[in-house]
DNA sequence: ACTAACATGTAATCTGTTACATGATTGA
DNA sequence: TCAATCATGTAACAGATTACATGTTAGT
């Protein structure tokens, strides 16, 4: 997740990792915000591999900025990474947002193989939420906590299933 | 949020590890499988810390099952978990589900306090979503996955939202 | 005969969190 | 003067992923 959004990002514009930080923060509505822990080492990792590369900046106050710009390389893995999401991209809605984020940098027909598969995801039988071990309907649900989480999963499942198959038929084969 | 999930499901009810990772995924809408490698050293973690005891069962097929039954000092520790959840687990939806979903166990002035820090979470002034650095509005977003996001991101905060203050009225004073 | 579901674990590796470390500029 | 924002990094530790390892039972 962390390195489609860095390449991502860098994709459209060479940035340095303080301003990543930001841009990851508020894609994520600020659910997720990267430590400089995981930022740094990650850009060091990726630039290792080659896939970005930095030129020092004078720093607009603070520490010299690293201005961080995608290699061929680097273009290559995001788009085999958006290509090829594993099931928890697919699955986990914070994942896939960030996956959307980008998607736009992959042909029609791929974009729609990735829409497809998170539909389908969606789509399966898999009556989530559950109390005592089945699964367990909304009128059932005693617990109020429960009940409203219930009651958005349900909603937000059924908008997004919505938008999946009004995008996939645009993108149409 | 795997220990939350762990203690919460089985202050309900004795499970072995097999069907808590059944039942941590149908929580989550599947969204989080938990992995065998990431699941049994928690049990052993907790164990260790006198958290948990197991007792051990022929199991209905194959490996004899390890039931865990919840100890008084994990019954606290859970109580501990719910009564002071981290910034990430205000802040991260499937965190915050975890939590809503053993809410139940606080009081209800203790449960008020919780559903307040997501609310003040989501009415904080974030904007969130952008393109080139800054918040961008819905209308101004001409990627269509990013509108997308954005609608669904908007949509579900918006209920969530009246949800909370509905509950944190009802919980009262 | 094979696959899926049941059931538990370990080991290598990677990645993330948290805390430490440093230091400039801007605004209250 | 103090806090916030800017800006980058390292180190110790905890935790997760993936692959390995093993074996049964039920259904097709």
């Amino acid at each position: 997740m962390l390195e489609v959004a860095i390449l991502g990002f860098l994709k459209e514009a060479p940035l340095h990792g303080y301003e990543l930080k930001q841009r990851i923060a508020m894609l994520t509505g600020h659910a997720y915000r990267v430590s400089d822990g995981a930022l740094y080492p990650a850009i060091l990792r990726m630039e290792q591999r080659g896939w970005i590369v930095r030129h020092q900046e004078r720093g607009e106050a603070a520490a010299p900025r690293q201005v961080l710009t995608l290699t061929p390389d680097g273009e290559q893995e995001l788009l085999r990474l958006l290509r090829n999401p594993s099931e928890l991209e697919i699955s986990n809605s914070s994942q896939f947002n960030v996956l959307l984020a980008f998607l736009k940098y992959l042909q029609p027909a791929e974009q729609r193989a990735v829409l497809k598969r998170r539909l389908e995801f969606l789509e399966g039988a898999r009556s989530f939420f559950q109390a005592g071990g089945k699964p367990v309907k909304l009128v059932e649900e005693a617990d109020p906590f429960r009940r409203g989480m219930l009651q958005m999963a349900i909603s937000s499942s059924r908008k997004e299933k919505a938008w999946l198959r009004e995008m996939i038929e645009v993108l149409g084969e």
